[in-house]
DNA sequence: CATGAATGAGCATTCATTCAT
DNA sequence: AATGAATGAATGCTCATTCAT
């Protein structure tokens, strides 16, 4: 069982968004997703271990990359004030490009128990090991202040981003979440320059 | 049905709190909160509508006073600054004062449906409408930058409180979250300050 | 416990037939009754032994001087044929005159469980004795058929009678069930008559 | 959901008529018909949408046909009386020949709530049609009084059976049945013969 | 690989009845 | 006599998961 790969591994990951942000996470049986992917139940049972490794997979497929698609787009800058403006665009460009994976992760995933949730952290941690890297380049360079509390600035920056993010899929994703990028980047560079 | 007031009332509650902060919040079966409160299954139906009631009486109980409480506090200080220290202050003290009410509200409660939330949310109202009013007033007192977005920076004191609270929550409030108000109290004035 | 008699006997056998045909035998709760008797719920069981005694004493009550009521009217009359024809009559006149009656006893209470039912034909023995008594007056008179069945005419009887009713009831009472007793006697009277 | 077809269909309204035969209306729970079935609660689902519609569905199985079975014997004899004979005789015939469900009709499906009372009702309007045919018939034949009310023959004819049935199943159908056809018929053919 | 029929544990809520006041 | 707050047993239905085909 959960055998990964073969076609059908994303088609069931991609159905579950899909019923997911349009039913929500307590009407996304598993009946549903099988039957939005094309697929029978028991099908389900050969690409994923159970339910909430079809939500845990989600989330590592979509939201894996995250980071790492930030981190590589960062490595060519040099300031880290513009790395940061960088991240922040990039958050808030991936997660409004597919308004039904905003829906799911800021939402409805967070009805899921504890259990899942923990495992959701666990792919955040990459996101904050970045986040803390940037926070002492900043302080190395010079650039933010030199006793800046890593855990605090990141739980600040993630915490504001998050906050956001949500009131923006909250009134429906109707205005433009990117445009809100600038200022945030302002606001979090005032509370951590030097 | 629903007729509020006796002390079941507050036994009830206070069981709740206590069985879906060790249980967690699938596993808070309405027997299970009776048995905790130390009546029978059916008595709780002559003081709650349904579960659901249970549980957004639990919030507005145990959380509608907090604006409050924090709004008067504050309405004796004259400096912004004093003010937003003293919220961030409370905010924590709140919370570390009840770890059981923290985990509930902080982890739990959030995985309970739309409806729900959406309550929770209702009570939050009052919160986000403190923070907007003592931005105003900074902003006019001249604390506060002039062209500061009261949504953005609302967002971010909200973001970042919410975020250091659930950290501390996730890490079993195994250490002082009160300490942590002087320092993120620094982080988001820095952030407004003119 | 059932002790009888006092006015709120009465009271709540009166509200027991309005609350039924109001809101149906299935949301007919003890606590509606008493409600709608102004009594408090525990005072139902001073004089009702329990839920079911109230149904089958509302059946004795409001049924029991039925037969006594036709037997009595009947005596005066000689002609067996006149003894029917008043008897069709008063059947009906005797439902018609209280139509809340009506629902509870044609279509509400034969949803009670057997136990009642059977308590309830009881009540009806009576009935079934003097409609064979008529049979054998009839008979003995010559007027019907020597070799009349008793059990099978009664039935017919009955039969036709509650169906009448039954079918009168489902029709919203809403013509006139009286106006029935003439043609209903004729027919019953042509399958009898020697 | 309510797939019919598949063996598990009939064996569970089988079972459902065995268990209410048995058990009564009341104490006939969707686990024990499930038990009685052979197949798990879960089972009975994929064939019934629900409760009621176990109860529907059986009365739609067992009786559905019962009017056309009558219908098509009938079309085959020529004179009127000779057809309600045949009537007569089938509808004591067939609650004969399955005693369970005999009692199940006449006795413990009246305690269903009028929903479901509504619904049967409806199954027996075809049976009132064929019997308002056959009044109409007679009536035009010359066989049948002229003036003869067919809705108040209609109740006649109903209700005698009805009752007839009715007293066989509440003396345990411990006699025969079809022995009372012809008296019934005789009966009733002297009061509708011209 | 794929199917989908079958499974069965789990739970919120109602309401007749009691009994301390 | 009268109250009414408290009791607690009882049950239809869902849905993640399995396994014979």
């Amino acid at each position: 069982m959960g055998k990964k790969k073969g076609p059908k591994y994303n088609q069931i990951i991609d159905a579950a968004v899909k019923v997911i942000a349009s039913h929500g996470y307590h009407q996304a049986q598993v009946s549903k997703i099988a039957k939005e992917a094309g697929v029978a139940d028991g099908t389900i049972y050969l690409y994923f271990e159970n339910k909430e490794d079809i939500l845990t997979s989600l989330f590592k497929e979509k939201m894996g990359h995250f980071v790492e698609i930030i981190r590589e787009r960062i490595a060519s800058e040099t300031s880290v004030e513009d790395k940061l403006l960088i991240l922040v665009k990039m958050h808030f460009e991936q997660l409004q490009a597919d308004k039904h994976l905003a829906i799911v992760t800021q939402l409805e995933l967070r009805q899921s128990n504890k259990d899942l949730r923990l495992k959701i952290n666990t792919i955040f941690k990459n996101y904050l090991i970045l986040l803390e890297e940037l926070l002492t380049e900043g302080k190395e360079a010079g650039y933010f202040i030199a006793d800046l509390d890593n855990r605090l600035a990141r739980q600040m920056i993630f915490g504001t981003l998050d906050e956001v993010v949500t009131n923006w899929v909250m009134k429906d994703c109707k205005y433009d979440l990117i445009a809100s990028a600038e200022p945030v980047h302002n606001l979090l560079l005032r509370a951590f320059r030097a």
